[in-house]
DNA sequence: TGTACATCAGTGAACGCGCGTTCACTGATGTAC
DNA sequence: TGTACATCAGTGAACGCGCGTTCACTGATGTAC
């Protein structure tokens, strides 16, 4: 295996175990058998072992997400944002502290490059595809009013590359639905149903099945 | 001052500026012209430090809240929920770094204390009662399947102490709404909306506007 | 009113630790002629 | 086929740093008789 995988290996254990701020290059070469040093051939610092990590994570949570949906092509639109939704899910209950890496406190004075926000987009890309593929299917009633106004409080220029064929109707509650499931995970990952929701599964449906009503799916 | 409200104080600043991570003591005694010993006599170990913040951001945030609400008492319950959230959202964009100490990622190895969770708990209390107040006033429309199996996957009896007098048919909503908000603040906060809400104050409203149709509010 | 003692807040040195990063280096492997 | 050289991966020592925590201590302030 190249280098360059091992430590990416080696970090994503580590900070599985001791979170993302308990990920260092001496810790990550210890694990490897290897003095500190050596990993400087291939990251030029710290910041940058980091980078790479959250671009992977990115992408490997799209990926999942591109797989799920395509697995279900001949579902219908309702079907297929329920697939979608909970491949995220799993990719954040597999990997808690790369979600965490991605979704959770950045790193204080680290700044993602611009590279990342691609990756970032593609979710996003998965769910709005599906709105567009039910808005043809079938139109869902929309309510003018919400297209009004839209250009003023978001970008619309660019939510138009990614929620391609969405009509801006939509775009408000898309964004919620895209939100509302992060904000399960964040809040099923850290803690904060403990004492109110017992089978986080079940309530993930529920949560679903309200998003569905809301989109129209 | 007493000497613990200066070390907390200092400990929130330093905690804006440099993250939970980068909280220490030593640097706590050097922003106060103390030697970092001294801190011992008030506070036996750093956890107890963080500890003591987690508890007052939770009594910070639920008595902003609460002062919201009183003061609110005489509208209707639509007003009073939007009301109320925005105090949650005003609290949060005035303490980021407090936020990012109770609904960020959890610091590794710590275990909040027992006595966090009641602290934690005042938010969902204000929104509760709203929700039983607009009930009484003027019923909802109630979905009698919303109700059936709720106690399969929620904890209905601690539920019943927070959500008092709001019936079963509305536990998966309000959950949904009080999740949405933080959810919502997350992505704020942590820059998730760069490049597609350039106006949060106005999502924010429009945001509010779907979970007050999803609450009968 | 004065003395004796206890309490309290903070001192300063030290412990052992881990960190990111730099730098001159060695030794193995690959390439060119 | 053999020699000369370049490339590459990793070494090991060192830099300067900050951290949490312990411990015996000093000196000021408060209290009791």
């Amino acid at each position: 295996m190249a280098q360059i995988a091992t430590i990416k290996k080696v970090s994503r254990t580590l900070i599985a175990t001791k979170g993302v701020s308990g990920l260092s290059l001496r810790e990550v070469a210890r694990e490897m058998g290897v003095v500190s040093s050596a990993l400087y051939r291939y990251f030029a610092t710290r910041d940058d072992l980091l980078t790479a990590l959250i671009f992977d994570a990115y992408n490997d949570l799209g990926a999942s997400v591109e797989r799920a949906d395509a697995k279900a092509s001949s579902e219908s639109a309702g079907e297929r944002f329920r697939i979608t939704a909970r491949a995220v899910r799993r990719w954040a209950r597999r990997h808690p502290h790369e979600y965490g890496l991605i979704y959770g406190t950045p790193v204080p004075n680290y700044v993602a490059p611009v590279s990342t926000i691609e990756a970032a987009t593609r979710v996003p890309r998965v769910l709005s595809k599906i709105l567009s593929d039910a808005q043809e299917a079938h139109p869902f009633p929309l309510n003018v009013d919400a297209a009004r106004d839209v250009d003023q409080f978001l970008e619309v220029e660019a939510l138009e590359e990614v929620l391609v064929d969405v009509p801006r109707e939509m775009y408000v509650r898309a964004l919620m639905a895209w939100n509302m499931i992060f904000g399960f995970l964040s809040f099923e990952l850290y803690g904060h149903y403990v004492g109110s929701v017992k089978n986080a599964n079940v309530m993930f449906e529920k949560v679903l099945d309200e998003l569905a009503g809301l989109l129209g799916l």
